[in-house]
DNA sequence: AATGAATGAGTGTTCATTCAT
DNA sequence: AATGAATGAACACTCATTCAT
């Protein structure tokens, strides 16, 4: 076995200086990412790409893994606080269409980058923090679930899990196929959603 | 940029005994792949596992690249085939269940290896030849789909590249989730196509 | 803390070719530590001056510390035989005189080196394999200080422990000190270890 | 060949307050040195050990290095004082008794200290300063070995260093030995030393 | 054809030292 | 004087690929 990779930032930084390297730094992965895929996803590159030296991104980051996954956290963010709020609407079918929209537009507006943190997610142990992450979004999920009838032998649990592939699978291929009408890739997925869960 | 490797066959195996080497480095390569993951998938390593030299690999395959292309397009085989006879069925629905539990079964088979063969399927400038893979797969979907009634607004084209998605994803998805029952698991993804398609 | 590192040479050369690159590496990395010291000791520096690659230098030693505890084991070689050829003498006497011998023409004929490997000696976790060879010494040392009248109060693994420091102490200093004088060093060296023994 | 690296302190600490924080400093050196081995001995080590920045450090030491020998100065204060101390006994025997003693106490006082700084002593160029340290102390040698039989074809020089490595030998062996016992180590050191005279 | 030793560019990471605040 | 963020040269180690045997 190989050693599990310290994923947590080495340090918080407490200056205002500190602050706006991280933020660089992290832009700088996104930008290298999009640009030249994993393959060309190097700590050298990073850093030159961020103005910054070397140096500087192991002050924050205690290895390449590690700002793999703040990047991953930091993509996250927006996506999370969107599904919640759509989660809030009153009607199920609402809050399922608000949280697809949520998916739609978190993947249409970076699909490269979101796609490669996708595949990095799968490969790195995320630990505990993630974990509560994607289980935020889960219950959410499962929230909005409960409030319609599901099909006989669907479990919120099982449908939930489907739910997100089909949606991730649906936006990342767009995504790879190069399609920026956010409208239209909603209304599909929604076919495929409501479809699933037999309110079509 | 960097230049596109060559991603094809060095030679073609004449004799019996190079489509044999040929062979066992593939499924070498198969079960590195599966073992180690994409960070342990290297050439040295493949050699090895197959008990054939370094440079005998490099006789047959001219790059790590077309290693991998090579185990994508064996990797297809069987799916094509039987994505080709349930194409083939007279009732479409019957067609689209056959085509669906092609791609179950594939997936359930060897799920590790499935999703990374995808991942770098994303990655590899394919060519013409694997194009061609696809574009037949599509057009069995498409020849399927010609013989449902299509809801208004989906073109035949972008309904085949949603369902793709939406049967990759999921399966891609149970495979990670450990799942191994394909009956239940062909249900659900029934229930998203069917769903999606109007046909439930 | 630190992982342990690996301290086993990685293959055992079959070739001719390789047993004899694995020869010439070994002689570089002693050369680049009697002229730079341990601070100049790098696995670059060494393949450089043994002029190979640094992949050929870790195709053998699969670190660092690997290619230090090799030298080790290579320098205690010699002394070793020369310790047990010395341990074979009937008199007790002429056999720590051989004894001392042997260590003093370790010592001086590449004293820095001897030093060097000293130091690095006891920062490496050696394991059982050199435990055996330093046991193998201490085994020599008891079996002779048995066949003497060890004075009151002191056992012969205390004792061995002692003159094992007292000759190592001496020959290192007089190594530092530039000594060349064999024959005076071993006179000198001769009179702590009898002196100790009460032996004078 | 590389710069001799400047070893003086680089200011004199006029105040109170500066030459407690090089107390602190020196003590959070020795510290991470017994903890942590000459591999972990890094200045941002020490200086966050100490509770200072390692700007501050560098405000009161030039380099690494004199930090070093900064601590092999401070370490060797006391022991030069009780050597003085025992050499001043008017019985020669005596005297050198107390020398004994004194370097064994000072070895099992910080065993590991003691023997990490003796490596690193004989690795700088301490200069004239030190050189002088080292001859108060053959002084002190030579004056006590004065007063007692030298055995044919010794100098006082010679035996000198001979003493001395003897006893840091036996010492520092003790030391990595784990040995506490401060009047075995004693006895043992004096039979050494005495025998190596004559004075048995 | 096969072998496997050899290559060396590339990458992750550390740490002594500097300097703007 | 003090801080600690920033620097970047240096170094350990990997692995795709080549080529002498």
């Amino acid at each position: 076995m190989s050693k599990t990779p310290d994923l947590k930032p080495r340090k918080s930084p407490t200056q205002a200086r500190a602050a706006e390297t991280v933020r660089i730094i992290l832009e700088a992965a996104a930008r290298i990412l999009e640009a030249r895929g994993l393959a060309g996803f190097n700590t050298n590159a990073v850093a030159e790409r961020a103005g910054v030296s070397v140096g500087s991104l192991y002050q924050y980051f205690p290895g390449k893994d590690a700002l793999t996954a703040a990047l991953i956290q930091r993509d996250g963010e927006v996506l999370r606080e969107e599904m919640a709020a759509a989660a809030r609407l009153p009607m199920a079918r609402a809050a399922l269409s608000g949280m697809i929209a949520a998916a739609v537009g978190h993947q249409l507006r970076r699909p490269i980058l979101a796609r490669l943190l996708d595949i990095e997610e799968s490969r790195l142990p995320l630990g505990e923090q993630q974990d509560e992450k994607t289980k935020e979004l889960q219950d959410l999920l499962d929230q909005v679930l409960a409030r319609v009838d599901l099909p006989a032998g669907l479990s919120a649990d099982t449908a939930g899990a489907d739910l997100f592939a089909i949606v991730r699978g649906m936006v990342d291929h767009a995504g790879s196929r190069g399609e920026v009408d956010a409208t239209d890739l909603q209304h599909r997925v929604e076919r495929a959603v409501f479809g699933y869960l037999g309110l079509a």
